[in-house]
DNA sequence: ATGGGGCCTGGAGTGCACTCCAGGTCAAGC
DNA sequence: GCTTGACCTGGAGTGCACTCCAGGCCCCAT
């Protein structure tokens, strides 16, 4: 589905593009993770490109798990305004810092894992080196 | 500290060794991530070179976020004997190929995480391009 | 013999991030 | 007018992986 560009979206519309349910989203709201968002008449909400702009980065953020607190001290300091740039600045730096150490610890473990496999096919070769052959 | 090479570990070596808590081996040997340990007299687990080496693979595994429940599936096959070392293989096959997924997701959520870092800075730029001079 | 350290048990509690639910409203289409 | 679908609320429930606790036992050193 493409993401048309309007004023304003609708909770479905904002769940399908980030791939979350209405209800994290209003879970995401609630722990203060977006602002009081917008509503109709109705009092449906609606989305401003700039809370779904926002949603965006915290996808990413969760995703690369960022805990909802420190996602909530960075929407604060977005509604804060444009003075806070340095702080924000601040969080995604750090945490780019963190996801370095995490993939390289991560690649780490993988070469530990691969020896393992590697010695369980040594053995599963030792133990049958030609099918027609009978080890002694 | 230099871990010795016995017949038998006390709990408070190993969980030093794999910097893990008291609590957290024995919920491990309760969920059935090691077969049911040796006992000295006493009473008090005695761990064996084996229980030891396959904790570090768990170890390895938890810390590449393999769930609890797979990781007593493996074990399941380790305790079942050797004619499951292919499936062992899989598992960790599967598992490495997992891994290579979630690194390769990281690395481009870091990507779009360093565009706002950009971002941000071009803001920053902008806004005090010289320190002494005003902006009109 | 006394005190401390290390460990034991069963079971309850914690923190996190959702996830589900009942009962209700609203707007649009038949 | 009635149904359907999308969404609303407050609050409870879930799953995972630990983590903590009370009360007790054993062994060694003072």
């Amino acid at each position: 589905m493409l993401f048309p560009m309007r004023d304003y979206y609708t909770p479905g519309e904002v769940a399908e593009r980030f791939d979350l349910t209405l209800d994290t989203l209003r879970y995401y709201e609630r722990e203060g993770l977006l602002r009081r968002v917008d509503r109709a008449p109705s009092g449906h909400r609606r989305y401003r490109a700039d809370d779904v702009e926002l949603l965006g980065l915290i996808r990413c953020l969760r995703d690369t798990d960022m805990p909802i607190a420190r996602l909530r001290e960075f929407a604060e300091l977005v509604q804060a305004g444009d003075h806070t740039i340095h702080d924000r600045l601040d969080v995604l730096q750090r945490h780019q810092d963190l996801l370095d150490r995490r993939i390289a610890e991560l690649r780490a473990h993988q070469t530990a894992i691969q020896h393992k496999i590697d010695y369980y096919v040594g053995v599963l070769a030792d133990n049958a080196p030609r099918p027609a052959e009978e080890t002694p």
